[in-house]
DNA sequence: TAAATATTAAACTAAATGGTTAATTAACCT
DNA sequence: AGGTTAATTAACCATTTAGTTTAATATTTA
């Protein structure tokens, strides 16, 4: 199935890596070299973390002379939120729900069936 | 590296499939078959998919008779919810900066700097 | 023009993903 | 015991992922 943006949003932020980066830029923007300073791995493998982010479209970069800088997109992470948040509610109601039963029974056990 | 709970949170939320049966099991328990009818797939792809979010700890499987109910596991999708909301008011807090600054700009372009 | 800096591209590898079909296990019902 | 239903396991395949090292591109600076 080719993914949709839910999906593509969902997989970028399932990388430690790609999530500090994200939280670094949260900061602010920043180049390629200063977001990789703080990883043990190389350079190559931030700029593909980086590609997947804006492949994604978490990410937009700029370009300033030989640096790129890349900045937060918060539109595709919005609906992220969104989606958990939806269904955030329901699962709330649910434990909601379970907790009035659970009360009810504590109170009026006759109640059962 | 060797994945962090919000990682394997984020990985199991990134396949509309998997999306699709979190939100199924919203509405409450339901078997491996019933999970499995809305989809074209075979059983064992779906079965495949509810391996992931188990070992994602997304859900949790029963057993009655010869059916294995799934319930949603609420804890990691909250964790997944709360990542997001925490870097969603960073992000709002920088648009807010942001506007501030053009109006600012706006109602008095001396100010520039 | 040459050197240095910032970044990406290429080629490779190992492991994970998402699907298939066929076979197996487990529990129920005659 | 034998058949049916529910679900998983096994074996396989194609694609993607996350990393590596080496080489190339683009831009500034001396």
């Amino acid at each position: 199935m080719l993914p949709d943006q839910l999906s593509n949003t969902f997989a970028a932020l399932a990388d430690p890596t790609r999530r500090a980066i994200l939280a670094r830029l949260a900061m602010g923007e920043a180049s390629v070299k200063e977001l990789a300073a703080p990883f043990e791995m190389s350079l190559p493998a931030v700029s593909k973390h980086l590609k997947v982010l804006e492949r994604a479209r978490l990410i937009v970069r700029g370009r300033s002379a030989q640096w790129r800088p890349c900045r937060l997109e918060a539109k595709p992470l919005a609906e992220a939120t969104d989606w958990l948040e939806h269904y955030r509610l329901l699962w709330e109601q649910r434990f909601d729900r379970l907790d009035d039963y659970l009360l009810e029974l504590q109170n009026n056990p006759e109640s059962r069936g």
